[in-house]
DNA sequence: ACACGATGTGAAAACGTTTTCCTTGCGGCC
DNA sequence: GGCCGCAAGGAAAACGTTTTCACATCGTGT
């Protein structure tokens, strides 16, 4: 590989000046600079990353970290960061942990080496790594959670993401102001925050409409359609059967209608059925999909100008969460009960 | 940030062993590992990063390419892919094109800068640097093409995919075999190499079977559910509407069983859909589609597999495309022609 | 005429590893 | 007892940049 010293060479200049030819940085006469850069086309020269990496101690990468690549809701989120990457002049790159299947050893290898500049954990929190974290937290690179409340034993992350028990709370208040007083709900993972903060806005719409939550009608769905089946067959054949679902993403949605059809039922007639993160096909199952609706590309675009300012001021500003609002997208999946 | 000068320094070795003791290449008596060990425990040392990959020129990455990372048929592939990886000591990261919207720069960025050690396109193909790889491809990364067929112009690539063409034809035989004579097709991206395979599949089942595919019945989806909502409205306005319809992927499928829906028309009783890919939602729309499934561990396996052998070797093996089997699943989106 | 700042450039240090090349000590073999 | 070979480990080179420091030249204000 052609290396720096014979770009130097052939242009009759020291290794300084040809450094400071690419880098711009520095003043450079117009007339060498011509010389070098000459010189760099001739040889075919490209400067070795690795070892520019090595001696700036940084990358100009930003590491996205999502529970998995193939989710649809995530397409906007990435949009987001993307467009202010690129503005920025980072690029971005994706470590997906497989649904938190990843080691907790690979993440700190990660968030240690330094081979990214800033991470964005996307809805991958959970236990995930966090002794590393909470421990170490000086020398660390800076880390953004986008999409759900960072947990309470890591308070100083800065996140960015709608109020999910508000959100939640609400998407249940209007399948109450529907009507319907028997509803169930379709948790997601255990572990995730996300998840139980949309269970506990649910539990709190009921309670403050005076309804129990009867044994049975929480479920879990593990965020998947499989799991939705499953847990929606369970919901169904309850002795006091729920007149109306809540799943706390629209994956599992679509996979609540599946088996609500599958058992002969029609939504919303017989059954209603709301969902959340309006991902692009709930637009076009049948019911549409009526859902909470997050600002996805927003989301996206804040917890990289966030990454930014910390990379660029060299320190973690305020860590309070940043809020940004979500609404209730109604479209034809929930009816007044019968 | 401790190094491994004070490591040696409180161990009383050099610094020479203590890298040795680290890598467990050379020998190193056990007694010294032993103080090395300790030491490393005591100042918490760990190795940069970024110096090792500059020193070693590796960076144990492997670059995944693909256009969008919310697409839920990826998924599989790499799910494969992070199967091998992970057996094999490596970590991968994602890098997505946003549907070839990525400047050609960026990725010879990649390429050459040996930020990765081997990198895996995912139907990404189209012009995308073709240039930078058919150019200087000797001094470059390994490269292995999955999904899809290799461009032309760089056929020394090696690639692992389902052969489109004949899918597609089998796809557009089963519609024919069930009497249907007007079959539209919907298309994905012009650029894209797989979608013009699945194109030309279709139109060699139509001429086998004596059939002519009527101006207008060929219409461009961008392999996006709106994309494919506006051409099936095409469709469905044509003189002589198709009485069944191919789409080139499934996320078109599910936009067209939507619009169709939406003119008041049944699946498949008036109108019969097939679909290309069976991601997961297929399953779960209403009426389950009907399509070709790719083996899509098993592609990212093997792509995995391939570049592994390609940096562990320090040769492109045979450039020669491996074909893994596709097959027809067949769900409820297809019925006989009334 | 002289000091001084601005400008352009080169020599060399520095970054933190890995690796090469030596040196040392020691046990076994003739 | 001298020689050889081997295990263990140290000193220093090497990797390819960026950056610091110093120096030379030149124009300018006194």
């Amino acid at each position: 590989m052609v290396s720096i010293k014979e770009v130097a060479k052939l242009a009759g200049v020291s290794i300084a000046t040809v450094s400071r030819t690419i880098n711009n940085k520095d003043r450079v006469n117009e007339e060498t600079r011509a010389r070098v850069r000459d010189a760099i086309a001739k040889t075919g020269y490209s400067p070795n990353t690795l070892a520019q990496n090595f001696r700036r101690g940084r990358t100009n990468f930003i590491m996205v970290v999502l529970p998995t690549i193939g989710d649809p809701f995530f397409s906007g989120v990435v949009k987001g960061i993307q467009a202010i990457a690129q503005q920025k002049g980072y690029s971005v790159l994706f470590s997906e942990t497989q649904m938190s299947s990843i080691s907790s050893d690979e993440f700190a290898n990660l968030l240690v080496s330094r081979q990214a500049d800033g991470m964005i954990l996307l809805a991958t929190m959970p236990p995930f790594g966090m002794e590393i974290i909470s421990q170490k937290s000086e020398r660390l690179l800076p880390i953004v959670v986008g999409c759900e409340a960072v947990h309470p034993q890591m308070r100083h992350l800065p996140s960015v993401h709608i109020d999910n028990v508000a959100a939640a709370r609400e998407a249940t208040a209007y399948l109450i102001a529907h009507g319907h007083e028997r509803i169930g709900f379709i948790a997601g993972e255990k572990a995730s925050l996300l998840t139980k903060d949309r269970e506990a806005g649910y539990r709190a719409a009921m309670k403050q409409a005076k309804l129990t939550v009867q044994e049975g009608w929480v479920v879990e769905g593990r965020l998947t359609i499989e799991g939705a089946v499953k847990a929606t067959r369970g919901l169904l054949n309850h002795s006091t059967p729920p007149t109306a679902i809540f799943c706390a993403n629209d994956e599992m949605a679509i996979g609540a209608l599946h088996e609500i059809r599958a058992a002969g039922l029609k939504v919303p007639d017989d059954i209603s059925v709301i969902g959340f993160d309006d991902i692009r096909y709930s637009q076009a199952v049948d019911p549409p999909l009526t859902t909470i609706r997050q600002p996805a590309e927003e989301i996206g675009e804040k917890t990289m100008y966030r990454i930014c300012r910390a990379i660029e001021d060299g320190v973690m500003l305020t860590a309070e969460p940043e809020l940004v609002p979500h609404e209730l997208v109604v479209r034809r999946s929930v009816a007044r009960r019968a």
